[in-house]
DNA sequence: GGATAAACTACAGTTGCTGTAGATTGAAGG
DNA sequence: CCTTCAATCTACAGCAACTGTAGTTTATCC
């Protein structure tokens, strides 16, 4: 019987983050010891491991929500948990693609500076003026 | 004078959104009709449209208040806009070299999926197994 | 003067945690 | 058996940067 600090240490995860993935139902209810102290399984560890490496790889919680109903139902097909798999595969190519032209736009912007006053400041005369940008680069966020 | 919602649409801002960025500070208080709505100057709508386009170009808004503050002074050097410009580059840079391992691991387990059923999915082992991974992928988030 | 779009406040919800306070519990040492 | 101290517990606030909702009031047009 595993103490929740022990899955943490074991994981990488912050102890409040697996009380949090239990209290929105990605980890399962813990057993509890007389005391009240949650105990653990080895399987709960190894999903929580599923849980921590497919958030290193991106995936949303409720994709993992996904992925681990499949998981635990191993008769299924395997194509909705491909397809979800290329569906973040697309997000991150996505996201690479407008990080790509924010870096250009801001290569541009610096190395047009030349230290002056901020009154002829390229950074900030850019900021001011979108028209001044090369590339499009309108959405916000992830 | 300029209403609110024509702010919202010249800059494509939300109306809650300049509200917020006023509660925050962000934006200057607005002068108010008698009946109580904001009512704007070009200026505002100039300071608005240079939030919106840092934001696009990924600032945070704690970046965002500083150019803002520089810009609003405009006898100090330019090297201060400078290092923050500099400083989001490298975070843009440091963020696709995350995604693109995420990217090179996605493509490898999507690619090894055969579309068999879900005990061997290729995607889920992958997920289950973190010693699969070519590539190291340890940060979550941005 | 009535209709209607647009504005107002106030607050809850989003995602995915993280941090804090104050109270208990459990394991080890004396 | 008793103390002690880390580990755990609950409950809730806070982060970033908004977005959405409810219920009300204002401005404008005909």
């Amino acid at each position: 019987m595993l103490a929740i600090g022990t899955l943490s240490r074991r994981t990488g995860t912050k102890v409040q983050t697996i009380r949090y993935y239990e209290e929105i139902g990605l980890m399962n209810e813990a057993g509890r010891t007389s005391g009240g102290q949650r105990r653990y399984f080895e399987k709960d560890l190894d999903r929580l491991a599923f849980i921590r490496h497919s958030r290193q790889l991106g995936f949303s919680l409720d994709s993992i929500r996904e992925l681990l109903d499949l998981s635990d139902n191993p008769s299924q097909s395997c194509a909705e948990a491909d397809s979800i798999a290329r569906r973040q595969l697309r997000q991150v190519e996505q996201r690479i693609k407008r990080l790509q032209a924010l870096k250009k736009e801001l290569k541009r912007m610096v190395a047009e500076c030349e230290g002056d006053s901020v009154a002829e400041c390229k950074v900030l005369e850019v900021l001011r003026d979108h028209s001044e940008c090369l590339t499009e680069h309108d959405e916000i966020g992830a």
